[in-house]
DNA sequence: TTCGTCATGTAATGGGTTACATGATTAC
DNA sequence: GTAATCATGTAACCCATTACATGACGAA
């Protein structure tokens, strides 16, 4: 089995940006931050490495856009190198977007999947939602066991930690909460839309 | 200088833990996931080499309570190993919570840092505190400015995903500036007392 | 012509995880 | 007596970081 993990979460980010449009190293990096920038920031000395194993993978290839002069290119290639996806590439950000296992939604690679889940089938986001709901609630839930158990002596900065940190999990919740009811909404809607087909349409306020 | 890197966080949880009481591994491990639970997750696999190195680092000792039967304690001596600070333990605990700097106030380190707070100095919490808020608004501000660089074409999830980073990130600026508020005016009702000592009180407003 | 930023890379290192292997103790 | 949990430990690996080294290019 094994499943291949790869270049971890940076693999999917730089194929689902890749994806978006060709780029080169530097301006990925940059964009990488801007669309993750509150969770995670990666740098140089692992990007690049990533984009040599994607392309020694044949995920992604250079991208010289029409080269009519040969010799010319073959001199004056020195920096900017434009990467785009290959039809593997394409594939294979496919897959990832597809598997909704605990890699979606553990903490590392919940943020990125979800970056893309505008690419992602409309099943598969709600079972990453759901699934990344659970895993909250369920560390929500071993956590109040903990503190139940060790209630009797806590400073008060350890409590008013545990008390941040517990607010911002359950915060996440009702985000999750959130956003899960609105994909509902929207699968039922169109699961009625495409039931009806030929009866009349009828408003469902937002 | 290299200031030694020694074990991560790993090392001042370890040591601050040990210093409420002694405790053996996988105590410990509950503990510790107990005290940071919403935050980190250490599995034995880092635990039990890191205690092995402060041990051999002479900073935590075997703890065998008063042994009267030297020859049972040499034999029956397998499985729960309780560990105590040494001298030198609580030497580098302290000079652990005496700085204030990145490692302080960086993500992986501030939750620990924080849950020590009670044995740390007060203008070492508070340096601590406004440096993760500085670090936290910095974030904030370049992430605000890549928004406006790139804020043309997002998709709605993405959208969602950067509202919700910049929703937690100013909620956390929040909390803190309650925190650095408590701070200081603690820390003035204090210089205050120790001033007056037989003038009568004036106000200097904040 | 020099400085800042853009741009690409590599080597050493690091902190931590997973999976594995093992033994003691307790509860049934 | 056997299953679950407590308890300790190791080895292989992984993903990413830091620090470094290099070079192109535009603006002052």
């Amino acid at each position: 089995m094994a499943a291949r993990k790869g270049a971890g979460v940076l693999e999917l980010a730089v194929l689902g940006l890749l994806h978006e449009s060709p780029m080169h190293g530097y301006e990925l990096r940059k964009r990488l931050n801007a669309l993750l920038g509150m969770f995670r920031a990666f740098s140089y000395g692992s990007l690049y490495p990533c984009l040599k194993q994607l392309l020694a993978r044949g995920l992604i290839m250079e991208d010289r856009p029409e080269e009519p002069n040969v010799a010319l290119a073959l001199q004056s290639r020195r920096s900017k190198i434009v990467y785009k996806l290959t039809a593997d590439g394409k594939e294979r950000l496919q897959q990832l977007l597809t598997e909704a296992g605990p890699a979606a939604w553990e903490d590392e690679g919940f943020g990125v999947h979800f970056a893309f889940f505008s690419h992602t089938r409309a099943d598969v986001r709600l079972r990453i939602l759901e699934g990344r709901r659970s895993r909250l609630e369920e560390r929500l839930e071993g956590f109040r066991a903990a503190l139940a158990r060790t209630r009797e002596r806590v400073d008060s900065y350890t409590l008013e930690l545990q008390n941040h940190g517990l607010e911002s999990v359950e915060r996440e919740v009702r985000w999750l909460n959130e956003l899960i009811g609105r994909e509902r909404a929207e699968q039922e809607k169109l699961a009625k839309s495409s039931e009806i087909d030929q009866d009349m349409p009828r408003e469902n306020g937002r």
